[in-house]
DNA sequence: TAACTGTACTGTTCGTTATAGTACGGTTAT
DNA sequence: ATAACCGTACTATAACGAACAGTACAGTTA
């Protein structure tokens, strides 16, 4: 489900960018599965078509949609490129918050711990 | 060193408090240490002094410095909490860092390579 | 043809950030 | 005491990005 959270600083329509994204590489989103329309997304939202737009327009840029004018937008059918890109910027996140995590001073012990218990132990 | 990245999306005076704290909880500011004057900090990385003022003031809110007026400002004596406070804040951003991760498909092996080459494996 | 769709504009509002300038009282060294 | 610092508190303004409002036009489809 497509959500927005009015209250987050993270701007909305980037908001949508990561959630779309994260939707589509996780596969809650088929390749060429039809969006919803600009409008019809700003409605159930209660935002702006242009923001929507927007978001959509950032999406295409990144190879996430395709969109086929007075057709509407659609998931990509080559997720694989996407999901490797999503994993390598993921990656680098994850290692920028280590290192900051690493310097407030959180112990290796305690970073191997919060891992174990994100992954599950089984 | 106290610096500031103009290019960076982060606010200076967030730049400002967060690099301070780390400075302090790190050891690299002694408690009751005097920091440089709003206005000559101000003059060094040419910025505004109100920019300054404004990141002193949320540091005092903070605990993590003190200021005494028309004398200047000081790291706080007591940095033990203000470190057990960091160090609860970073877990909290490494703990949703992880499940991003997780979610963008990076694996549990290349975290922890990632842990490992982040701190060390001597 | 009507009702959708994406797309492209212009213009406006709003909040945050940062700046500029001024002012006042406390501290310190000369 | 007086000058030169210090923190602090204002007001006003500029700049920017985000979001909104409204309009318009071309492609698609039932």
């Amino acid at each position: 489900m497509i959500t927005v959270d009015m209250r987050d600083r993270k701007p909305i329509y980037e908001q949508l960018i990561d959630n779309i994204r994260t939707l589509a590489v996780g596969g809650h989103l088929s390749p060429d599965e039809h969006l919803p329309s600009v409008r019809q997304l700003a409605a159930e939202l209660a935002i702006n078509p242009n923001t929507i737009q927007k978001a959509y327009a950032e999406l295409e840029r990144q190879g996430v949609i395709y969109s086929l004018p007075g057709r509407g937008n659609f998931i990509s059918p080559d997720i694989g490129a996407i999901a490797a890109a999503e994993r390598r910027k993921q990656t680098e996140l994850l290692r920028a918050s280590m290192q900051a995590a690493k310097n407030g001073g959180v112990t290796e012990k305690d970073a191997l711990t919060l891992l174990r218990e994100i992954y599950g132990d089984e």
